[in-house]
DNA sequence: TCACCTGACACTTTTGAACTGA
DNA sequence: ATCAGTTCAAAAGTGTCAGGTG
């Protein structure tokens, strides 16, 4: 079990710091955990994800959002069942550099191209006590990734062509608004999930690796119609598509169903396949070799628009503008504005999809 | 000319409301 | 009246491809 707690609280308080010195010179309030680090983070899909990674992982960037395939399921443990924690994912820039596909291969193509901020996001079931964390696979399947920096869907925005390594962050904290001055608990990240935004798959294997595992696209496997009926179109004589017809009867559909993605956070549902764990403990890595990302002092989480964002259906609507002028800044806690136990609770209301707008009650 | 990006397309899966029966 | 199971249409998620952009 590895894991860079004082890593992540150093990290946590030059990000702190950055907003105090911005802010006016507004004092940090961070209190580091003294506690003994016990939690313990493990890839789920691992299996997965390394096959991708001997090849190269590529993962899709449009303007309306993509997912990421696979996605980033971990199993946590160590957590004190009654404490309340908010998780996190981080995506970090791996080098300073750009790359591109040149020969059949990934080659680094010069430095990297300034970045958008807005690469953290907060798990929809954030705030939410240790039993719950480590009773259900942390999974951020319905995350998604967009190369459009004015996006105002909360996506994580990324730049094409350069690689990414997602990293999970445990803070414990009541709520969303604090997690500023709560204490971080532990981060973890999978070296096997590094990956390229693309706009368009440059490597052949991954195509056929995103398509042999991903029901979504099913139809573009060989025994697919849509392939057939494409290779029609083109006038093929059709001895192609009957072979690879043959070739589609290979376990793959129902099989890659079956390591596929659940594409849902419902992790009990009846239709989610099984869950995939790895052989060997997965854990990783202090990032001893690649120190925690800091972002430029010109691109602190400052304006709103650049806070991390909650993809899920927290905070409630009456929190939202609190929660996004607030979060992540060294600002004192807020009134709070979670229900007391003697009120009840807000009705929840659920979003289909985590927006901006929507959590503002417009639209 | 090249590398990269965009949007339409056809396909599949997921989702949730409507319906049915116990 | 309630609950669980089924059905079905709409929404959402895929990679492909042709064309656009700088």
């Amino acid at each position: 079990m590895m894991m860079d707690q004082a890593h992540f609280g150093e990290y946590l308080l030059r990000q702190q710091m950055l907003h105090a010195a911005s802010l006016g010179g507004l004092q940090p309030r961070v209190s580091l955990s003294a506690e003994p680090p016990s939690c313990e983070g493990r890839l789920l899909n691992g299996d997965l994800w390394r096959r991708f990674h001997d090849i190269g992982t590529e993962m899709i960037i449009t303007k309306g959002g993509r997912r990421m395939f696979p996605s980033l399921r971990v199993s946590l443990s160590g957590l004190d069942p009654r404490e309340e924690y908010c998780v996190l994912l981080e995506l970090s820039l791996v080098g300073r550099r750009r790359w591109r596909w040149a020969g059949g291969a990934w080659a680094a193509a010069g430095g990297a191209e300034p970045q958008s901020p807005r690469r953290l996001m907060l798990h929809p079931d954030s705030p939410a006590p240790g039993h719950h964390w480590t009773a259900n696979p942390v999974s951020f399947s319905k995350l998604k990734l967009t190369n459009n920096t004015m996006d105002a869907q909360g996506h994580m925005v990324l730049t094409s062509m350069h690689k990414y390594r997602p990293r999970v962050v445990v803070v414990r904290a009541r709520d969303a608004a604090a997690l500023a001055w709560g204490a971080p608990h532990a981060a973890f990240s999978f070296p096997e999930t590094e990956f390229i935004a693309v706009t368009a798959y440059q490597n052949d294997r991954i195509t056929k690796l995103k398509i042999d595992n991903n029901p979504f696209a099913k139809g573009f496997r060989a025994c697919g119609q849509s392939k057939c009926k494409r290779k029609n179109v083109d006038g093929d004589s059709g001895v192609e598509t009957q072979n690879e017809s043959t070739d589609a009867k290979r376990p793959c559909s129902d099989a890659a169903s079956s390591c596929s993605e659940e594409g849902s956070l419902r992790s009990s549902s009846p239709r989610s396949p099984p869950l995939i764990d790895s052989p060997t403990p997965l854990v990783t890595a202090p990032e001893n070799t690649s120190p925690p990302p800091f972002y430029p002092p010109e691109m602190p989480y400052l304006n709103p628009l650049h806070m991390p964002i909650p993809y899920g259906m927290w905070p409630p609507p009456n929190m939202a503008t609190n929660f996004l002028g607030s979060y992540w800044s060294a600002l004192p806690p807020p009134a709070p504005s979670m229900p007391s136990p003697s009120t009840p609770p807000a009705p929840c209301r659920k979003l289909k999809s985590f927006t901006i707008s929507a959590l503002l009650g417009e639209g």
